[in-house]
DNA sequence: TTACTGATCCTTTTT
DNA sequence: GGATCAGTAA
């Protein structure tokens, strides 16, 4: 079933054959499989457009899903560029926006409040911990990280706890699984694999909750579609199994998100899974790359070819670009000896008048950045990092975000033993204890457990009292219409906690919780309708990507993961080690060293113009000065594309 | 109850 | 090297 090409649409203009035919091609399931740097983004973008201009589709039946808030705030954007005001109603989102927003809507089907907490990693750690304390277990054999990565591994292939075969896994730790959902049901709370997790489960509960949805969704996007797992699989097919009009856009070899859950079977059995009697799976194959240069593009198709587990039968991407500054590889005898490299290159970058903001550093870990952000610091070079200690994971922010989150949610049981004791109130982990057991024991929240508690002397009693009283009394003010903003100014003076952060000469401290009170004042001043709920979730849902500012003129330093649908002229990928890249956990097993692989692919595929990559003979580890050897992908590349000159020789 | 000290375990990657 | 934790003194 091959459409016609609509030649006049200017929606159509510069884009290439098999682009065009992807654009116009709206009908029935389409698989897009888009190499690196093919254009992907801008087949997307065009493909909506298309709908709504061309094919009279109104935007609030199209659904875009993305993986990060960056990918939709840029795809809005370019759909915006594209029409110009056309585009409102349309729904360009996460997966996890998109829970949230559909589970506030009916949270009651499934027994939960429209009030709901979300928890992020650090809630869901000290919920954890809780859990495992009531349970009477030992915290050394079921380590939080552990159980909790094990019960994000549950979700992700879409298993509730009476779902789990308790013979193919530790009994116990089904019995955790059980208990920690508990808890979260009795916060009121949703962590993040929840947002997708309850969000299916509400669908299989509520075929006419499905059904409003299924109808709306006339024509789905999947972005990314490689990194889906089981249950966004899940989510997709339900919502498409109406129209059937889902389009996924993907590249196996940029799959790097197995570890959480990602299945690359997704996209492989597309066609299988998707196809209907009526309406055969369309294949369209992105092979061209217009961005990298072509010594890049070799060298990463070179690196790639050493996975034996590609299964597709794609082909092989080619150059379009023609100039090339080939590739450097700098060994450098130390890590400070790297940094130093770098940090002479960009200034020569900088001395040629290139903008910094066309400058990326990536590498495996976050724990490197420190040694080039010294670097920056020393050569007075602009710079900007992303995800290492997120704003909002800072402790005197999640502090203050705790009281809002508890005013909002008073099931909140995390956010309250948060600050029932900060500022300290002599309510230490005695009288917490004796209020989690109460709560507990009498399925109260504990937030109302401190009016009634009986297990507790006088002393105590009163500091509960108090802390209740003032709760409420804020509880108060926000309901009678007093602003986000200057409730949290009256939390900080009231609770003296800028006094508090001051004593302890944690001026940083102080200096972040002002830039909490602009990002409120921000998200106030910006938002047509401000809430709490709607701040609160924003706050939680962002992540350190989303604060990418384009604008500024600094070097950007990120994690390879995070670089996955950017660009920049100057790439330099560090650390290029034995054990660090591809990383020391991963060394032992093929299909992790694979995935190692893939991220290399992927970070030498961000290259606009120049690729340098560089590593370090000695480097500490973990405190302790370590010998390295030079990565296995810098072999596989291969000498013709590594500039010889760029060699340094010994320590 | 808190605040400090020394020991111990690590960290891969993220919505 | 650093975050977190158990143990101890005030």
């Amino acid at each position: 079933m091959s459409e016609a090409v609509n030649e006049e649409s200017p929606l159509l203009v510069g884009l290439n054959e098999v682009q065009k035919r992807a654009v116009s091609t709206v009908d029935g399931p389409v698989l897009i499989l888009a190499g690196a740097g093919s254009g992907k983004t801008r087949v997307i973008t065009h493909r909506i457009a298309y709908l709504i201009q061309e094919n009279q589709i109104n935007p609030e039946n199209i659904l875009a899903v993305t993986f990060t808030n960056k990918a939709s705030r840029e795809m809005k954007y370019r759909v915006e560029e594209l029409l110009g005001g056309m585009g409102k109603g349309l729904w360009v989102t996460t997966f996890h926006s998109m829970g949230a927003r559909v589970l506030r809507k009916h949270a009651s089907a499934i027994g939960y409040d429209r009030n709901f907490s979300i928890y992020d990693d650090s809630q869901q750690k000290s919920t954890m911990k809780a859990v495992i304390k009531l349970m009477n277990l030992d915290p050394k054999r079921y380590a939080i990280r552990y159980c909790l990565d094990m019960i994000s591994g549950f979700k992700a292939q879409s298993l509730a706890p009476d779902e789990v075969r308790p013979r193919d896994f530790d009994p116990k730790l089904v019995e955790i699984y059980a208990a920690y959902q508990e808890e979260l049901k009795q916060s009121q709370a949703f962590d993040f694999d929840d947002l997708l997790f309850q969000l299916v489960k509400l669908f299989r509960l509520n075929p006419e909750i499905l059904a409003i949805y299924q109808q709306q969704f006339e024509y789905i996007m999947v972005d990314e579609y490689q990194d889906t797992n089981v249950i966004q699989y899940q989510l997709i097919r339900m919502l498409s199994n109406l129209h059937h009009n889902v389009c996924v856009v993907g590249d196996e070899d940029q799959s790097i998100y197995s570890w959480r859950g990602a299945d690359i079977s997704n996209i492989l059995d597309f066609k299988k899974d998707f196809a209907t009697p009526e309406k055969g799976v369309l294949r369209f194959e992105l092979s061209i790359n217009y961005r990298c240069p072509p010594a890049c593009l070799e060298a990463a198709n070179l690196l790639i070819k050493n996975n034996l587990q590609r299964t597709s039968d794609k082909a092989e991407l080619m150059a379009s670009k023609q100039a090339d500054e080939g590739i450097s590889y700098y060994l450098a005898p130390n890590a400070q000896d790297e940094a130093d490299y770098v940090m002479s290159r960009i200034d020569q970058l900088s001395f040629e008048n290139v903008d910094l903001s066309t400058v990326v550093i990536l590498y495996r870990t976050h724990a490197q950045s420190r040694i080039f952000e010294q670097s920056f610091m020393r050569y007075g070079i602009p710079y900007q990092i992303f995800g290492n200690v997120r704003f909002f994971e800072r402790r005197e922010i999640r502090d203050i975000l705790a009281y809002l989150a508890l005013l909002h949610n008073p099931f909140d049981a995390d956010s309250l033993f948060r600050v029932v004791n900060f500022p300290p109130r002599g309510i230490g982990a005695t009288s917490q204890d004796k209020l989690r057991i109460f709560s507990h024991n009498h399925s109260i929240p504990p937030l109302l457990a401190m009016d009634g508690i009986d297990t507790v002397g006088p002393a105590v009693q009163k500091k509960f009292l108090m802390f209740y009283e003032y709760y409420n009394d804020l509880r108060d003010r926000l309901q009678a219409g007093t602003s986000l903003l200057d409730l949290t100014r009256a939390i900080l003076e009231e609770l003296e906690i800028l006094h508090y952060w001051d004593q302890k000469d944690e001026t940083d401290r102080v200096q972040n919780l002002q830039e909490l009170l602009n990002t409120i004042a921000e998200y106030e001043r910006e938002e047509e309708n401000p809430t709490l709920e709607g701040y609160l979730e924003k706050s939680v849902l962002i992540s350190g990507i989303d604060a990418l500012d384009e604008a500024q003129q600094n070097v950007t330093m990120m994690t390879l993961h995070n670089a996955k649908g950017l660009e920049y002229d100057h790439v330099f990928i560090v650390g290029m080690e034995e054990g660090l890249f591809p990383h020391r956990n991963s060394l032992e097993d093929s299909q992790n060293l694979e995935e190692e692989r893939r991220l290399c692919y992927v970070g030498i595929t961000r290259t606009m113009q120049k690729l340098t990559l560089s590593g370090a003979r000695l480097r500490d580890v973990y405190g302790q000065l370590s010998y390295q050897v030079p990565s296995r992908f810098l072999r596989e590349i291969g000498d013709p594309f590594l500039a010889p000159t760029d060699f340094a020789v010994g320590i």
